[in-house]
DNA sequence: CTTTGCACCTGTTGGC
DNA sequence: TGCCAACAGGTGCAAA
């Protein structure tokens, strides 16, 4: 479910509410998500005050003193703060009760997230070390875009959505930015020009901030920190039109399959 | 080293 | 209406 954009919504909505407080509870109703979760969530985390709420590509980050929680929202889950009258529901696998009072509560049907403690300096955990840079800051240009793809046979959309080339590039704002570069999505990223590597580094962060604007995309069930969806939805020029007319064109959206994933694309506008 | 395909799991949807 | 296959926002890993 939550690529970049819904992860920072997320971000932002708990941080002012989590930022301080002190965890006086840990509930797990189900260990076994896509790593069972640590018994050291148990042991170490009650009594530590959550300084910072931080995100690096689409792992959010609860850092105390002495550790950082680690949790992947995967493909279904969301993050929202209850309290005590909000009814348990199913896949409510995870409470971290702050304060006594507030709760951050881990949903996820599926179960492709992870909640994970790392003692000492998280960039360096395993999951976290070898990722690309993030799309938003320093470091993501056209010019590291395109260095970094030359020689590379693969897609240009499987590409931007590898993690160690850049995170937070999920499959709906992939397609997003290769239909707002004009890009088309098989074309091979080593064969992607300078120029255009430039225009679709533009075109990513164009559209992940818009999408953060707009708190991120719902197409099912994408909640914020809040329990509210995201808008980014409506804005979407063709994720998941196959067969709608082109917004600038009005040519029929095309949908094909890479790496066993759906792309979109209009077959006029991207070339 | 690059690339591909699979696995993990549950819920929803669409076709017959 | 019921059943079943296909598909869904992610990503680490084995294998080629």
């Amino acid at each position: 479910m939550p690529e970049l954009p819904e992860v920072e919504t997320t971000r932002r909505g708990i941080a002012p509410h989590v930022e301080g407080g002190v965890v006086t509870d840990v509930v797990l109703r189900r260990r076994a998500l896509r790593y069972p979760i640590p018994p050291s969530l148990l042991t170490d985390l009650p009594g530590k005050v959550i300084e910072r709420v931080e995100r690096r590509g689409k792992y959010l980050l609860l850092c105390v003193a002495e550790g950082t929680v680690i949790i992947h929202l995967g493909m279904s889950g969301n993050l929202r703060l209850v309290d005590h009258a909000t009814p348990v529901e199913k896949h409510d696998h995870v409470d971290i009760v702050i304060d006594s009072k507030r709760i951050l509560r881990f949903h996820d049907p599926r179960r492709f997230g992870a909640i994970l403690w790392c003692g000492g300096n998280v960039l360096e955990h395993a999951l976290l070390a070898t990722l690309g840079p993030e799309p938003l800051e320093e470091g993501f240009d056209g010019d590291y875009l395109y260095e970094r793809s030359r020689k590379r046979k693969q897609s240009i959309k499987q590409f931007i959505m590898d993690s160690h080339v850049v995170v937070g590039v999920g499959n709906i704002y992939a397609s997003e930015s290769l239909f707002l570069s004009g890009i088309r999505p098989q074309t091979a990223a080593g064969k992607v020009t300078r120029p255009r590597c430039q225009q679709l580094v533009a075109a990513i962060q164009q559209v992940l901030q818009a999408a953060i604007k707009q708190g991120g995309t719902t197409l099912r069930d994408f909640v914020d920190g809040e329990g509210r969806p995201g808008y980014f939805q409506q804005q979407l020029n063709v994720y998941g039109r196959e067969g709608e007319p082109c917004h600038q064109c009005g040519t029929a959206i095309k949908q094909l399959r890479q790496g066993q994933r759906a792309t979109y694309y209009c077959p006029h506008c991207q070339r």
